[in-house]
DNA sequence: ACAGCCATGTAACTCGTTACATGATTAC
DNA sequence: GTAATCATGTAACGAGTTACATGGCTGT
């Protein structure tokens, strides 16, 4: 029992604790609305993996399996469920991993042109805005179901923490681009 | 020309255009105490194998190695500072990863206690005091070689947007905890 | 009829890790 | 002398990606 799976499978098994059941296709969309913003959203391809993995393991179960295998829609099990929180008990937290590729830019920012540099950061607030536009989406739509005790209490809470870490990011950001166009002039 | 090789590769040829030359291991602390904050520090047999395949390709040079070829310290090459450039120029930069254990397990709070929530988010706020002082010590090391222009200008540029990242994970932290402590009474 | 989305899966491959092996040099 | 640090590398493995293959269902 408890087994030591990667991080993304526990994920997973988490997403499906929700109180209902998702096909894999249903299970990566909600990857995309949590998980990306930070963790990781896991390829198509590898969420079925997992899934079969899982199912392997007794940790979910598939039913309802239409014509031809399709649609069929999974559900975590009594022991997915032990084994999941076995899990969080188990394994302390770890430290934030951050693959920051404007930073690592920035970093040798003394081989381009300051004015490159300074494109550089404005791109990255333009995906900003963007990302943190979609997070509010997501956000905006646990209205409602969000309150301590309700199914996405939580959730609500990450996707808080997600919007100031943006917000964050993109007051810094804007420092940083004060002092490279000042070396531009 | 300007093949594409995985960023770290770049990342590790960044790190050799401050004016030195670096053995290896060297090479492998300067990750430790820029690249880990904001990108990964590879493991030490990583730091060798891109070595390897850097020189393979001629943008990295070994020289002056000792008896039994200990101690070579490598420098970038003309074309490893070309390869380096073209690369930044011609990749756009890409949005970061983050990799948050604590935000995950936030996520799926309603299947432990709310004391346990709390105690993560406290055993975070001590991490997250270390790091920056880590950090803090890095920056402190580059003063007077930080003004534009100088050497460690953009590197103290990128520390001081980790330490003010910091201070932000800090402060949202300490309020996520008072929502979660709330529910505890 | 065709586009677009729903839906599942396999194969090849790369990145990066841990474990292992080896030995030199320096400090106490 | 012995522990710590410096220094280099190989082998096995795992996680996760992209490319590929397949086909159903829905709306226009």
């Amino acid at each position: 029992m408890s087994q030591d799976l990667p991080t993304t499978a526990y994920a997973l098994l988490g997403l499906l604790t929700f109180g209902d059941d998702l096909t894999g296709y249903e299970l990566k969309q909600r990857a995309d609305r949590t998980l990306r913003f930070y963790w990781v959203s896991p390829a198509m391809s590898q969420v079925y993996t997992e899934l079969a993995r899982l199912s392997e393991l007794g940790l979910v179960k598939a039913r309802d399996a239409g014509p031809n295998k399709r649609s069929s829609k999974y559900s975590i099990t009594a022991k997915g469920r032990r084994s999941l929180t076995a899990w969080l008990e188990r394994e302390p937290a770890g430290f934030p991993v951050l693959k920051h590729p404007v930073a690592l830019r920035l970093l040798i920012g003394h081989l381009v042109t300051p004015a490159r540099t300074a494109a550089l950061l404005h791109d990255y607030l333009d995906q900003l805005e963007v990302r943190s536009a979609e997070l509010q989406r997501v956000r905006d739509s646990l209205r409602g179901r969000d309150d301590p005790g309700a199914a996405f209490h939580h959730p609500s809470m990450v996707a808080d923490w997600g919007l100031e870490y943006f917000e964050g990011e993109r007051t810094v950001v804007e420092k940083l681009l004060r002092r490279v166009e000042e070396s531009t002039q």
